[in-house]
DNA sequence: GGCTTTATTTTGATTAGTCAAATTCTTATC
DNA sequence: GATAAGAATTTGACTAATCAAAATAAAGCC
């Protein structure tokens, strides 16, 4: 068995090689596990003499096929978990994400295929993360961001990237959720700031960073 | 926060003191937990340093206060989570037990009110066993046997201890599960067996070690 | 191309948890 | 009350995961 370790790290190298097999670099890996960069080259090391992932030294580390199908085994549990904790124990989106951090290491398969059913097989979790199917196939569909999106066309809010506290809670006080409906008013790149119209009438302005974070489609 | 590690031993110290405050021997506690009793001494000068038990050297290990605190907080993580799988997720009450183990030290305190809310605030869990209150409150109630009980009294099945699969696999293919209506036929002492005679007409024979995991209360 | 800045790796230590085997204490038995 | 058996403890070693700080390689810049 995977400690919880291991499958934190192959969790975040898939997340951030970004659906493609790009290489991931050792500061990267190791800023978002909240460890110090000699940390990750060690485990990094370890995980590559188990045949999880190719290290590239002094380059950066990309999953093999072993480490994905047990990296996206632990996406697949992280967001049915959270998923769970909204629709039925009716949880705030905002607060699920440190839940299932903790949770996606301790469930069964059988556990989860009830709690799969029980949900109906849904395709993507309350952020709108796709959510990998028990094979192992994941939607990769790629999508404008309200950075980098078309302005004044009608759109729809399809997922928020992104999972700290802060950031989910200031979507939510400005509605911006997944499935919600906007338009970009105003883009002005030099002040890096994007002016949003709801359909509600009101407006919200956010920094390009932030908008980033945010990914859309045409409304249909 | 305790450790998973540290969890286990406490709520390990409880189950065996048997509610009383108890000295539980090392070697009791080791061959629980599955370790050497080496590993079980050092673990508890560890939990004895960190207030959390008394270690009386070579007698045995009690927990304080605050060990007992924290152990309550763990079996009732365990037992709402066992009703949970059950009364929610329909898997089977001979099987929960595992799942428990482990997702017991990955639960936070806001999931875990949720479930509590949603189970409509279970006194037990499948098996009969109590689930303490979020204050600590236990029901320390004690019940007879089938190995102790009074012979031909109409009974039910308040509660199975021992949570083996082998065990609980055979009280469920003989019906012996928390509920149920029997009554003692006939109980031999000198070849350690028991027969049981079920409200359906039917008769189970088990020795008395094994009816002594099974606890009963006169049927009203 | 050589020098500087930055990222990565290495080395040496530390903590939690464990086991095997030697040692020491307790208790039962004669 | 001495002794043998059994239980508990101690000691030394090991694995997984981590950090601090030194060493090294790669990139960027003039
Ligand atoms: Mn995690
Ligand atoms: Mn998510
Ligand atoms: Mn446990
Ligand atoms: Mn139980």
């Amino acid at each position: 068995m995977a400690t919880s370790t291991v499958e934190n790290y192959l969790k975040q190298i898939l997340l951030l090689s970004a659906g493609d097999d790009a290489l991931v670099s050792m500061g990267d890996l190791a800023a978002a596990l909240a460890v110090v960069p000699g940390t990750a080259t060690t485990m990094v090391k370890s995980l590559a003499s188990d045949g999880l992932v190719d290290h590239h030294l002094r380059h950066g580390v990309r999953l093999t096929a072993a480490g994905r199908r047990v990296a996206l085994g632990v996406l697949r549990r992280h967001r049915l978990i959270e998923t769970f904790l909204v629709e039925v124990l009716k949880m705030d989106w905002t607060e699920v994400h440190a839940e299932a951090e903790l949770l996606e290491h301790a469930i069964s398969d059988a556990v989860l295929d009830r709690l799969d059913a029980l949900l109906g097989h849904p395709a993507a979790d309350p952020h709108g993360d796709p959510i990998p199917t028990r094979l192992g196939k994941i939607d990769a569909q790629v999508y404008a961001t309200l950075a980098t999106c078309v302005v004044a066309q009608p759109l729809r809010i399809v997922r928020v990237t992104e999972q700290s506290g802060e950031f989910l809670q200031f979507a939510e006080r400005n509605g911006l959720r997944p499935g919600a409906r906007v338009r970009v008013a105003e883009r002005d790149l030099a002040a890096g700031l994007i002016t949003l119209k709801k359909t509600s009438g009101r407006t919200v302005a956010l920094s390009l960073a932030a908008a980033g974070n945010i990914l859309v489609a045409p409304a249909r």
